[in-house]
DNA sequence: CTGAAAGCGCTTACAG
DNA sequence: CTGAAAGCGCTTACAG
């Protein structure tokens, strides 16, 4: 059905190990030949079985990306990151991207398949964890893996200060003359749930102990997809449980925290006044909603291209130290607090 | 290095042959060695190489959705359609995303590798168009192709009605009073623009036509990456050019109307007073921003479902009938306009 | 019930 | 300067 190698040799009046040479520009070949060869290549359309060259070379020119899901911007963000300046760091790899949705098993499978199935040659993982034995396995093979927004001992990291960052929105909240902050925040004690939520709650927790506050267990919400709707519910719970807050750090992230205002509006309940929020990303919307969220700006493209120079490096057989990359967050104030 | 079908055998104490037979559970197998060869695989943790596999099989059980860029909301939402189901309607098959980065030679590169170099057994393409010489080698090879938000004579399709829902848009600014209408709208004339932003133009067009108000080539604003940005540099233009309009109907999408949102509160335009706007989408910033953003319903997760769907149905082997799959638009009115 | 053999489409030493 | 041969890791008729 396809044109192979052969059909181009015959074509071209030579034998297909000759072909194969002209694809590779080989010097031993004659310009003459080469030519001619090139001819019958267009003329019959033809193109290299990607399977074969794959199998026979023992790499697959493809960089995995793995996402837990595409559930936000951030996904996106980073995707956008990674995408910038591909074509100039690395120029002839192609980028795939699997999704795990939210499978933990499927995770385990991709990644299995992909070091022992040969279907990359080398991986960026967004907010999720391989867990150590697969990590090893990967040491073992010698496949670079690059973790975005999640940290495990050996493994080679690109991430927010998410600490920091929690802390600079609790800290604000306090000099606020805030005194029952509570946080939403996204699951962080399943083995699923990637490192910044429990990162963004560590912050929190630090942020109110320096500031002699004590920490309530019962302010702790937890949210699973970071979607708006969630945002609407957990002020909805508050409200109808009638939990005193008057404040709320929206360590899920912007778009749950617009959520919240939109929930605070349909109650009645008036932003900074008697709830104050602060999000976390300043996602554009972020600016634009009414009041304004104050939030924590993180540099998520950054992350994207980082994690890419890192495997690319990697992969060009450089050492690369084993030593979290880390970027710093910034407060940025408007007017929901 | 990896382990192979020939460690399994040996380590199992059978030929390779065997071992291919038990991983494909063949029932000439006898329930023994089935037992045997299954606790080798998982003892040497056996994976099979993909592209072995793929190369004989002359598929690769892979799906391959191809987008324009990582760019806005959109996407996201597509691909969120597109995997919401994934393991219900195509179990088996993996997906693999590629974006072409707005590049037009790559588009062919990637749609060529696919096709001749077996990369992938199906394609979903987001917003572009293949054309038609492409087109015409798929369907050659049989091998299916479903748009989303573009049509081409001969593919298979699945789109939003943007001719109505531009209409809508258009028509409800005029029967608020409005005259002298504009348009903020995609690049539609380009190959690569995709087919959305002619339609929406059309709708618009239409709407002021069967409303007795004259087109004014003047009045159209072009945008190229649908970002926020732009939004705030189109409606920067009008002011400094002086460009009289008492509407604007943001076609490009929410993002960009809320862009616009936002210089005109710089500026000191009053919304929808002075100014009013039409957005496309319905993203969720549209209800929060202030004022909240009228705008145009779509249904884009469906789009993603039910081009995986036709897909399937196309994989298995049926004929799918070639007639563009078109979803209804919806007019939300907000404050805005 | 299991194995030896051919072959998928390519690459790459090895001859000539 | 070019070709015949072996082999990448699998699958699948074909024997036995």
């Amino acid at each position: 059905m396809a044109v192979t190698i052969h059909d181009v040799a015959k074509h071209a009046g030579v034998s297909h190990t000759t072909v194969s040479w002209v694809i590779h520009d080989d010097p031993r070949i004659t310009e003459g030949t080469k030519i001619k060869v090139r001819n019958s290549i267009d003329k019959l359309n033809y193109h290299p079985n990607v399977n074969a060259r794959s199998l026979i070379r023992g790499k697959s020119n493809t960089i995995a990306v793995i996402v837990y899901f595409f559930s936000s911007i951030f996904e996106l963000e980073v995707l956008k990151g990674i995408e910038q300046y591909f074509d100039e760091i690395a120029g002839d790899y192609n980028v795939n991207i699997y999704s795990t949705r939210g499978n933990c098993k499927r995770k385990e499978k991709i990644l299995k398949e992909i070091l022992y199935g040969q279907r990359a040659d080398a991986v960026i993982m967004l907010s999720m964890n391989p867990g150590n034995d697969l990590l090893q396995e990967y040491r073992k093979e010698n496949v670079p893996l690059v973790l975005i927004e999640e940290s495990i001992k050996g493994a080679l990291t690109v991430k927010n200060d998410n600490i920091g960052g929690a802390y600079m929105a609790t800290e604000h909240l306090i000099k606020t003359g805030r005194k029952n902050i509570g946080i939403v925040v996204g699951e962080y004690e399943s083995d699923e749930s990637g490192l910044s939520p429990s990162e963004r709650l560590e912050g929190y927790k630090r942020a109110l102990e320096d500031y002699n506050l004590i920490f309530n267990p019962d302010l702790v919400f937890t949210i699973d997809n970071y979607y708006f709707e969630e945002g609407q519910v957990a002020l909805q719970f508050i409200l109808e449980k009638e939990i005193h807050v008057d404040a709320l750090f929206c360590a899920a992230g912007d778009t749950v925290a617009i959520g919240i205002l939109d929930q605070a509006r349909k109650s009645g309940i008036s932003i900074p006044e008697e709830l104050s929020v602060v999000g976390y990303d300043d996602i554009h919307a972020a600016a634009l909603v009414s009041p304004a969220l104050t939030t924590i700006r993180q540099p998520i493209e950054s992350l994207g291209i980082t994690a890419l120079e890192m495997v690319m490096k990697a992969l060009s057989g450089k050492k690369v130290a084993i030593k979290d990359i880390v970027f710093d967050q910034k407060l940025i104030v408007r007017s929901s607090a």
